[in-house]
DNA sequence: CGTACAGTTGAGGAGATTCAATCATCGTGG
DNA sequence: CCACGATGATTGAATCTCCTCAACTGTACG
């Protein structure tokens, strides 16, 4: 019967193999006989609330989590109580990996819609880490990306201007879009300006601000959350120009 | 007579058991016979002058690098040039975590003063990892750091004034010192203020107006750069103060 | 239909940058 | 040994970007 009837979530929740995504989240030069022992060890298809915590900062570590729907955003609260936006995961990517090997998770990850998940149990994949050895390579892979990422973003934060900042943003997410066979012109933010500028070290006025200018300008078109934009060049062109303009001024 | 004497560079560079920086380096818990076999394929003393790069920006990754003696800084260069220090390394410190299973360095390395680097060869670690379980998870436990640490960095450029962000690394620097039981409130920075206002993404002026500003305080004495640190007290209190200053006068 | 929340827009101000000049330090060569 | 240039560091004045405060608009939702 196992065979023949599947249950409602495994119909919901195809293993690795399966899901669209696995290049993206575990793009590993496995072969479907190691896929499939990956697939006993993750558990599929948590699903979370806008809202609702993947996990939180400062409780024990246990799993790293991929994102298959929806989105996510950790964060970190400092010693003074205030809140440090740290990321936004969209699906195929995986959160928590700043946290392997160490006691505890260094910041908390909630749901910014209605957010699939899937569980990757780390204890275990230590154990099965010597049968897939491309497994940890992998993950080290990763947290490498993840270690660029963040100072790719200490650049933005330390260097560049609020229009640099945010267009950046929005050329990262669009893609990251495209990556996933979406739209890379034409999306919706799934966080509210709050958490942008808190992310990209601005006032949510600031935001405001600089989409309306952008949208004066014609580079996008924005309402609300909902963003197209128009000219993907004149996005890039904005991240490189600041020096040339100092240059020719100077 | 190899046995009997030892050349020089083995006089000046003894092996990890002896180091006084294994501690720091690589405070794995391995028997001493794991680390016999570790000082094989480490390679020690390579010296740096200053300015002496230990390893370049897009270059193939072969090897991690501690740090013996000396300083080093490492940064990027981004597309249009413009140079992004990433961070600063002082002994017992490793570099090039982030390339880890990448092709290539992510940035560039250089001595900040005469400076002895451990070549830590990671494509022999590899394969040496199954023989010594611990070092694999070690590093994942070096790079989950790394990535705390950078995220540390982004908080403090994204929400912090220019005095909590010198305060802040005269901190780091105060106890990165104390952890080599060095004097952590006596000691000369080993780069100069265009490096450090590269990283804390502020100007030199900046630098040098917070610096007196903190000397007129009473908190710290700076000629040039020596720092003596007057109250750490003092600059701890910088760090939180701020938030406490808005909730007073909202 | 009004309340709550998210987002936009405007005015004023604070902090950091930029530009420029001065001072200090250090290694070099006369 | 000292003068010299070069680099690094400091200080001042003007400017600018972004923040803060505040009012207002739109939208979702009870």
């Amino acid at each position: 019967m196992k065979n023949q009837i599947p249950t409602a979530t495994a119909l919901m929740n195809p293993g690795c193999n399966q899901c669209s995504l696995s290049k993206l989240c575990i793009p590993i030069a496995v072969n479907s006989e190691d896929i499939d022992r990956l697939d006993e060890i993750i558990s599929r298809g948590r699903v979370l609330e806008r809202g609702e915590r993947i996990f939180e900062q400062d409780a024990p570590f246990t799993s790293c989590y991929a994102v298959r729907s929806g989105a996510v955003k950790t964060y970190t609260l400092s010693s003074d109580g205030e809140e440090q936006v740290t990321g936004f995961y969209l699906p195929g990517e995986v959160i928590g990996l700043d946290s392997i090997h160490m006691n505890q998770y260094s910041g908390t990850a909630t749901a910014l819609e209605r957010t699939r998940v899937c569980e990757i149990p780390l204890g275990q994949l230590d154990e099965i880490a010597d049968e897939i050895p491309g497994l940890q390579h992998h993950f080290m892979h990763l947290m490498s990306q993840e270690i660029r990422d963040s100072r790719q973003l200490t650049l933005l934060l330390s260097k560049k201007t609020a229009e640099e900042r945010i267009a950046s943003l929005l050329l990262s997410l669009s893609s990251r879009f495209s990556r996933r066979r979406l739209s890379g012109t034409e999306y919706r933010l799934p966080m509210p300006r709050s958490d942008i500028g808190n992310f990209l070290g601005l006032a949510v006025e600031t935001i405001s601000r600089v989409l309306t200018r952008f949208q004066n300008q014609g580079l996008v078109k924005v309402r609300g959350r909902d963003v197209e934009i128009l000219s993907l060049e004149g996005l890039k062109g904005l991240l490189s120009h600041e020096t040339e303009c100092k240059r020719t001024s100077a």
